[in-house]
DNA sequence: TAAATAGTGTCTCTCAGACACTATGTC
DNA sequence: GACATAGTGTCTGAGAGACACTATTTA
């Protein structure tokens, strides 16, 4: 074997190198009316069922790119920023060829998902997400892992919430995302020093009205 | 477009889809006789200057067996556990052509490192790596994150020690990944509870024998 | 008024950090 | 003995968890 290393730059030729098909698939989270973390899915097009939505890889064309186009396209939804979360390279995990897989964690408002299309895609709980194909179930986990370690320490770092919000709906949204319940007055002290106060407060609601806050980096 | 996604089983020809070559690239960590954190590298092929180790992906190999291959092969180095850190996917990262790099992180004993090649490998303190070719400088970036959020609560997972060390290994072990120096009483309070003694002590050293210590999860 | 929610005071327990002491080896 | 390293007791300050209290709104 001659195979030269990539980080040499030799004239042979790129093609002479064995080339995998490339795909990603996407974990699409956010959280719906109930204050559940959920995962979108969409229906595949052959066979029954459902599955994370995924496309192949475009010459040329970035992952994070192709996974927004696949939102796009399979649930009519607008991505923002996708993250890689892991390479699913097992030679035979499809049996149509050479696939690799690199699954993606994508974390969206709940309103940017109004658009999507009602009859192709649904909304899963994170721990009861149904029968998957593939790979798509440990991605889900990771998805989960990969949130939950984000939302520790950070006041919704990823946007689940708008800009502006009160302490009880960034509770409820860290809540639904780590999976248990947090202390209302620990949670409050924990996360100020890392939100500024807009002065305004909400209005309307049924008990006292609450300050509404910003994230403190901006 | 027609393209169908990775979750669906279709009779189109995978060869339809276009194909990137894939690559891995990889920072092998280890511990220098100064307890430094220091990063092997390879001489390259063509051209001065030294790059990480790494190497085209084989047909129906898995990513994890091309790293442990180009370790091998350009470093004579036996590895172990290579992790995945992140794909490269600029499509303009690499002038050859399309060329996707899956890099990883591999962590090992130094004197898994006794048998490398001694003209063409060098470690290197990941701090000053020295100047890098395409991502490689990433690469150790984000390596050495991976391996600090590793190091802050578990002895040694990485394996850097063998089975059996001192608390004062340990503790300069870690020191070496953080980057910092760590407070010994404390260390060794946080440390212990994860930690088996095996009832046997250092000998010949220069002050009280050091009992030695195994890791409490096997 | 009651009910609901927001915000805060305060106690306790744990633990990291720091310092100092004791213990046990080599030279 | 001096010196070096191992191991531990203990004080302090910060902070999480828990509880209870006050504050401000709607119905």
């Amino acid at each position: 074997m001659n195979l030269k290393s990539p980080g040499d730059r030799t004239s042979r030729p790129l093609t002479d190198y064995p080339r995998p098909s490339v795909a990603v698939d996407t974990a699409l989270l956010t959280l719906d009316a109930d204050h559940r973390l959920v995962v979108l899915q969409v229906r595949r097009n052959s066979g029954r069922g459902w599955a994370l939505p995924g496309t192949f890889l475009h010459k040329g064309e970035r992952l994070a790119d192709a996974v927004n186009r696949s939102l796009q396209t399979k649930a009519n939804v607008r991505g923002l920023r996708p993250h890689q979360l892991q390479v699913f390279d097992d030679p035979a995990r499809d049996d149509r060829g050479w696939v690799l897989s690199v699954a993606h964690i994508e974390v969206v408002r709940a309103d940017q998902l109004a658009s999507r299309f009602t009859e192709t895609t649904r909304l899963m709980p994170v721990e009861q997400p149904g029968r998957l194909p593939y790979d798509h179930a440990d991605i889900i986990v990771q998805a989960v892992e990969h949130i939950r370690a984000r939302y520790a320490d950070d006041p919704d770092p990823d946007r689940l919430l708008g800009e502006e919000f009160t302490l009880r709906e960034l509770r409820l949204a860290h809540e639904a995302v780590i999976g248990e319940s947090l202390q209302r007055d620990s949670f409050r002290r924990a996360m100020e020093p890392k939100l500024v106060a807009t002065g305004a407060t909400t209005t309307g609601g049924r008990g006292r009205p609450a300050e509404l806050f910003r994230r403190a980096d901006g």
